[in-house]
DNA sequence: AAACAGGTGCTAA
DNA sequence: TTAGCACCTGTT
């Protein structure tokens, strides 16, 4: 049955897979990590050839396309080095790892579609290795964030040690923009078929049968037909928004990786459909700005249970708070606050 | 069948 | 500054 997976067949078949191994230094749990909420496109898939590997994903990065300059506030960062004149590229890649939570994981991608970013298969190697370093924040000192929450908050103790392994993304700035506006006032299942639908209709083949998610201009320059189609709602006018604005320079979100995080936050919501919520998502999730803590609704019961004495949490008060108290740590706090508001039932 | 889903923009105090 | 309300679409 894995042909559902769409690693075997003509994908498969048609160029040769490549497999590697990386080690991101510290602990990681793919399951944790992909299905908490915070990206869109992964799907359980069987490993080809591995069947050592107890889970595996598969789902779309960026190749070189994110250089990570040090902000005020940050640690200094490091750049991918690239040919000169090659443009960032997505690829497909399928992870997997050998136990629930390991520091080495398990890639493997088409050859034929890294040699089309790379060139010559050992660079490709080495750069979807850096990438996948790259997103998997193998900058974080994961072990290091879980025992420093876990001693500032006996409360979250136990989401801490559930969610060993979970590490906060580095996602593709534009998709995770677009990803989050589509998550207005709507359910995950929703997204990701939005989010996939976009993908597969204007987006390139990057292996596995999958497509890059397709970019602003790309979005841009449709009609309100196609994104009726898309089944986007209300939203497609924020979605369209936001392409455009990225498209005009209005909004550079190159540039938002060199400015400090309120800053940022503050472009981000220029945009029709960006609010606090959305923006600090991005900022997250898409900019690893650790230090912010979007507060949603079940975030702000969370701190309402815990914290506030049950009393009455609006969003904004949440994010103050949860700022205030993790300062830092505040986006990974947030993720364990967010494991265990999903598993109390109790929190309607 | 009515309510709800990881919010936001708009309007009115 | 903030409370109240409508909003596409798919599920339960």
């Amino acid at each position: 049955m894995r042909d559902e997976y769409g690693l075997r067949g003509r994908e498969q078949d048609a160029g040769s897979l490549a497999t590697l191994a990386v080690d991101l230094g510290g602990p990681v749990n793919l399951a944790a990590s992909l299905e908490c909420g915070q990206a869109f496109r992964w799907r359980k898939a069987c490993f080809p050839n591995r069947p050592d590997l107890v889970v595996a994903y598969r789902g779309v990065i960026p190749v070189g396309s994110i250089s990570v300059p040090a902000h005020p506030g940050t640690a200094p960062g490091h750049q991918i080095a690239l040919p000169s004149g090659t443009a960032p590229r997505q690829l497909a890649v399928c992870v997997g790892q050998a136990e629930p939570v390991t520091s080495k994981i398990v890639v493997a991608y088409d050859d034929d579609y890294a040699l089309h970013i790379a060139g010559r298969p050992e660079v490709a190697a080495e750069q979807i290795s850096e990438a996948v370093r790259l997103y998997f924040a193998a900058d974080d000192n994961v072990a290091a964030i879980e025992a420093e929450v876990a001693r500032l908050d006996p409360v979250i103790s136990g989401a801490v040690k559930e969610a060993h392994g979970l590490r906060i993304l580095r996602q593709d700035h534009w998709e995770c923009l677009a990803s989050y506006v589509l998550s207005i006032n709507n359910n995950i299942p929703n997204i990701s078929r939005i989010v996939e639908h976009f993908s597969s209709c204007l987006g390139e083949p990057v292996g596995f049968g999958l497509h890059s998610f397709p970019p602003p201009e790309k979005i841009a320059c449709q009609d309100s037909g196609f994104l009726r189609q898309s089944k986007c709602g209300f939203r497609d006018r924020y979605l369209k928004d936001a392409a455009e604005r990225v498209v005009s320079g209005e909004v550079n979100l190159a540039d938002l990786e060199l400015i400090p995080t309120e800053q940022a936050r503050e472009r981000l919501m220029r945009i029709r459909g960006v609010g606090p919520k959305v923006a600090d998502c991005v900022l997250l999730f898409g900019y690893h700005r650790l230090d912010v803590f979007p507060a949603d609704v079940w975030i702000s019961r969370a701190m309402s249970r815990y914290y506030l004495g049950g009393r009455k949490v609006t969003p904004k008060m949440a994010r103050e708070e949860g700022m205030r108290r993790f300062g830092p740590l505040a986006g990974y706090a947030q993720e364990y606050l967010f494991w265990m508001a999903r598993g109390d039932g109790s929190l309607r």
